[in-house]
DNA sequence: AGGAATTAGTTTCCATGTAATATATATTAA
DNA sequence: TTAATATATATTACATGGAAACTAATTCCT
């Protein structure tokens, strides 16, 4: 499981079309193990991610901001919180001065949850067998490998 | 859009943190070009991965070869599959041996699609701005990573 | 004020991951 | 050998999520 390159039997033209598979690889292993964590506690990584959002707001928030603030973007928000307001994680509140906004605030129930969570998320420690260092380097390389490609 | 950190107006705990996020993020920016790159063509990026790897074979290769070669796992052959069918891009075929076995074949006009996009493919140089040294860096502290951290 | 452009959120459509199921083959135990 | 069980392979059914079309409200411009 170690090498990427031995997993998919595959040979690679060059270290770039090696190092931009292995980063969709990657990506696929980190959220598969998000999913297996989240799921007993009856939420996806994206409503938790809202979830804490919403704490870190301490006050109600537009649905817009929320979007804004997401980790990966997640375009169909009113469905989000759909499941999340089913859930009596969050309240709806219709915000005075523009009927288009809809602002968002956490309910008890899902500071609760919250909480519930927080101490158990072994995801903080996937990264561990990289240094702080190299971790640094790691996400470095990804920011400069963005750069100056958006033609 | 340089630096990621600012994008998502969040600070991190630490670069562990920071850097999981940026892999997800990142991952997220390949496959949002990968898609727009390939629409016009009809066919996902997971389609052409199959197609790509039946051409390789050069001969008929079972549901279950396919799966083990691809880059992302994707578990649900028989839809993608289907899919191609629909588009005469592939051909199902029977196994003598074993009746529970489908062997899978590109067809002439699947081959004819990978020849149009092949030259036009502009996602190998998604990773440009790197050096050749720098992408060989990333993904082995990618692989890094991802050591012993299966508990 | 009135119409065009913009913004915010929602709805709809489609693609994909996961889990349950069906069918065929292989293995085991009498 | 044959019935019973286990395994392998693919398919189907369900749930989730992205993208784009849509609706309603507001702002901008003249």
């Amino acid at each position: 499981m170690a090498n990427f390159a031995e997993e998919i039997n595959s040979k690679f033209d060059n270290n770039r079309i090696k190092a931009m598979l292995n980063i969709l690889y990657t990506a696929n292993y980190i959220t598969s193990h998000q999913n297996d964590f989240f799921k007993p506690f009856g939420v996806s990584p994206q409503q938790y991610n809202i979830l804490r959002i919403l704490r870190g707001a301490k006050q109600p928030i537009k649905v817009q901001t929320i979007k804004e603030r997401m980790v990966e973007r997640a375009p169909n928000l009113t469905r989000l919180t759909d499941k999340l307001c089913d859930k009596k994680l969050i309240k709806r509140i219709p915000f005075p001065g523009d009927r288009r906004v809809v602002l968002i605030e956490i309910t008890k129930d899902g500071l609760d949850l919250l909480n519930e969570i927080m101490p158990n998320n072994p995801l903080h420690h996937l990264l561990d067998s990289l240094s702080n260092e190299e971790a640094g380097q790691l996400s470095d390389l990804l920011d400069k490998m963005r750069d100056n490609n958006d033609a």
